[in-house]
DNA sequence: TCAGTTGTTTATAT
DNA sequence: AATATAAACAACTG
């Protein structure tokens, strides 16, 4: 389920567990997720290296060490967890970062995604290079100026990562339901009011998701009930919509979220 | 068998 | 240059 929120909750997980420990080894079950660098590399590059402070930069998780930072992208299946030593493997595990006090769990069905390893800060800045600002610590007047330049419909242009990097399919949707503004919507027609409005929610729903480490499927939430055959708008019971827009499902409201 | 899925990149067309 | 669309990656589920 991999938004900013999730993997901020993957970032915590390394913060609260792995920071200080030492990489006995690396266990790659499955190296079709390794991007950039071999499974031997990985091993003998990390070996002995102690986890430092990790970052979050939109939906890649930067997990720096006193050597090599791993960056992880989670894809739509990928998710983190902290067990401890000698954990039996998931299925899906791919790979297994193996410390003196515990290891930490890389998980992913589909693959999509992946690790890759870099040896310095310019390595971190290269894979970030293109991608906008955070959507959890931009501005609001940085975000409506990134909404003037863009005319495309609102819903990719807050989904494109080299525009705002963080939000997914899900949090967008959720965003503009809160906000009730139509995914169709050129970014650039909003008003000044608009996108103040938007930005609020934004912030809100972030909020929210963040501390639940992922978009609470919550009934009152849009995403709550865009899974069920027959869904209605949680506000006011109107049935909701559902189409393709920027080549992604979209739900939105029509009552609500009136097209302009 | 077919369509769909929380992400991103690439090719192609407009 | 910006935008739109489809396909590809992989592994499921209904």
């Amino acid at each position: 389920m991999p938004e900013l929120p999730d993997v901020e909750g993957f970032r915590e997980v390394v913060a609260r567990h792995a920071v200080g420990r030492r990489i006995e080894r690396v266990d790659v079950a499955d190296a079709g997720v390794l991007r950039g660098v071999t499974a031997r590399q990985l091993g003998d590059r990390l070996h002995s290296h102690r986890f430092g402070k990790p970052e979050r930069y939109g939906k890649w998780l930067i997990a720096r060490t006193d050597g090599p930072a791993v960056l992880m992208h989670f894809g739509m299946t990928g998710s983190l967890a902290w067990l401890g030593s000698g954990a039996p493997r998931a299925r899906y595990d791919r790979v297994v970062f193996v410390t003196d006090a515990g290891e930490l769990h890389y998980s992913d069905m589909r693959k999509l995604q992946g690790i890759r390893l870099a040896q310095g800060p310019d390595d971190v800045d290269r894979v970030l290079a293109g991608l906008g600002p955070d959507a959890l610590t931009v501005g609001s007047g940085e975000f409506g100026r990134l909404l003037t330049r863009h005319r495309r419909a609102i819903k990719p242009t807050l989904a494109d990562q080299h525009v705002l990097a963080g939000l997914g399919n899900l949090l967008v949707d959720e965003i503009l339901w809160r906000a009730r503004i139509n995914p169709r919507r050129p970014a650039n027609s909003l008003d000044p009011g608009e996108r103040d409005g938007l930005y609020r929610q934004m912030r809100r729903v972030l909020r929210d998701s963040v501390r639940q480490g992922r978009v609470p499927a919550k009934p009152s939430w849009l995403t709550g009930v865009r899974g069920q055959p027959e869904a209605r708008c949680p506000r006011c019971g109107t049935p909701l919509s559902r189409g393709r827009i920027g080549g992604r499902t979209t739900v939105w409201c029509p009552n609500c979220q009136r097209a302009a």
